[in-house]
RNA sequence: GGUGCUGUGGCGGAGUGGUUACGCAGCGGUCUGCAAAACCGCGUACACCGGUUCAAUUCCGGUCGGCACCUCCA
């Protein structure tokens, strides 16, 4: 199995330190507002990462953050926690704020049929363990305390800039102010915040001797230590971490643990909807449930994704999305003439799943194992099918809930006893009636067959 | 300015030093009471300019373009 490791820019053969135990970190939402379809993207492209590892046998533990604080709206240091002007925003508590955000996020989640993780790890629940972690960096003279928080002393780690290739010398002016005078250097990040005299900060913990709560970017650090151990096989986010976020990782956990972080690290690129970065301010959100109200399920743009690749950036339209609706009918088609078909007793196609997994092997080419389904499509048998959904975790309606009923058939057989009859208007009632149940019967050489009409 | 991605037929999107990607849409055909679907067939694409090569969309150099991140974001 290959991964495009972004640390070394390569493609790398993967290799767990134990394959029983592949240890996996998932940079999580920040629980403030609505989780939109480019969020999304990203834990739908991991979830292929997962079910390629199983499907290769190893056995993967993940741990999926959920950042429920200290996430500023800004990454210099600066400005608002996220929560707290949500909570402003929509009259509630920041308790109440990430809940109704993580139970949102997880409905998606359930939504797109995405594998659990072994954990999902709220930052609150590991505020100990953050604070030690501030007092290893300490301790370690790699932070230092200042009027306003514990910052750390990025020149004390030689290979900062090193991930993300940054030229700290020629960042962009005005785009990393200096916030704080008492900062050693620029790049110097804040694991720590102080709450100062009068500061409305509903979160808080007392630590050092003064009321103040986690850095952003220390909670994946201690969640990491705590529930995995360092390094880890896979640390998975989006491209927008490499230069901040990830680069501050790093640094936290060499500087406490004098461990690396990850072994492999895999970034997706963004998805844009009509050819425009996904923002609020410019009021183009698209949520699944925007997708589920024009007609579409969240499996098909699961399916439209994993039509091109995770490390390149995708254009969302509504008529792209169409167009891998009507392919993803196509195949539940293919599924639903198989059971009619009674193709149990055919046999599986020879290497099939191990052809659909060596493309997914090659830093899961979805798009190349897709055009192999569609070239063997009509000769696969429904266990063949089921491999598919099972590898993308897409629904086929392969369950025998979602098949048709004997009802169903029964008037497919009543329209073939009209037809006989030459009796067309009667044919024709019945296949108004199966229209109004999503079906429709086609009169094949073979006979009638029934199929999706969506 | 820094970092990275990218330019493929109407649209989307893989891939490859010489052979059909694939999907959607379109066209023709088979089938058919009608219809639809399905099936069969069709389009002969790889930004531009050089170079390497028997051969380049695929490698190398350059030119031009698009995009993202560095600023809340996956």
């Amino acid at each position: 199995m290959r991964l495009y490791n972004t640390s070394t820019k390569s493609l790398e053969e993967f290799k767990p330190k134990n394959p029983e135990e592949v240890k996996i970190y998932t940079c999580g939402p920040t629980v403030y507002s609505a989780p939109h379809i480019g969020n999304f993207s990203a834990y739908i492209y991991w979830d292929l990462l997962l079910r390629t590892l199983i499907a290769n046998g190893f056995a993967p533990k993940r741990v999926l953050n959920l950042t429920d604080v200290g996430h500023l709206t800004s990454d210099g240091d600066t400005g608002e926690d996220k929560l707290e002007k949500g909570a402003k925003r929509e009259g509630k508590t920041v308790w109440e704020i990430a809940d109704y955000y993580i139970d949102l996020f997880k409905s998606g989640f359930k939504k797109l049929n995405l594998l659990e993780p072994y954990k999902w790890a709220r930052a609150t629940d590991y505020i100990e363990q953050s604070e030690d972690l501030v007092k290893k960096l300490i301790e370690n003279g790699f932070a230092y305390e200042t009027s306003d928080g514990v910052y750390f002393d990025t020149s004390k780690f030689s290979a900062y800039s090193d991930f993300a290739h940054l030229d700290l010398n020629h960042q962009k002016a005005g785009a990393r102010v200096a916030f704080s005078s008492e900062k050693r250097n620029v790049s110097d990040f804040a694991v720590w915040k102080f709450i100062k005299e009068g500061e409305n900060h509903a979160m808080r913990w007392d630590f050092l001797g003064r009321p103040g709560y986690p850095g952003w970017h220390l909670e994946c650090s201690s969640i990491i230590h705590a529930e995995l151990g360092e390094p880890i096989d896979i640390h998975t986010g989006g491209i927008d971490h490499i230069p901040v976020h990830h680069t501050n990782e790093i640094a936290q956990t060499f500087g406490a643990f004098g461990s690396e972080l990850s072994k492999t690290w895999l970034h997706c690129n963004f998805i844009t909807i009509d050819s425009e970065k996904i923002s609020k301010s410019l009021g183009n959100i698209i949520t699944l449930e925007d997708i589920e109200k024009k007609g579409y399920s969240t499996h098909d743009f699961k399916l439209w994704l994993y039509q091109g690749h995770y490390r390149k950036e995708r254009n969302f339209t509504y008529e792209d999305l169409e167009s891998a609706r009507i392919r993803r009918l196509k195949w539940i088609n293919f599924v639903l003439k198989n059971r009619q078909n009674n193709a149990i007793d055919t046999p599986r196609t020879p290497n099939f799943k191990s052809t659909l997994l060596e493309n997914l092997n090659n830093d899961l080419n979805s798009a190349e194992a897709f055009a192999y389904i569609d070239q063997v499509a009509e000769t696969i048998n429904i266990e063949d099918w089921r491999d598919v959904s099972e590898l993308f975790g897409l629904d086929l309606r392969l369950d025998d809930s979602m098949a048709p009923s004997k009802e169903d058939y029964a008037l497919v057989e009543a329209r073939s006893k009209a037809r006989e009859e030459k009796n067309w208007p009667e044919a024709d009632r019945i296949r108004d009636e199966l229209a109004s149940k999503n079906l429709t019967v086609l009169d094949t050489a073979d006979g009638p067959l029934l199929q999706f009409l969506r």
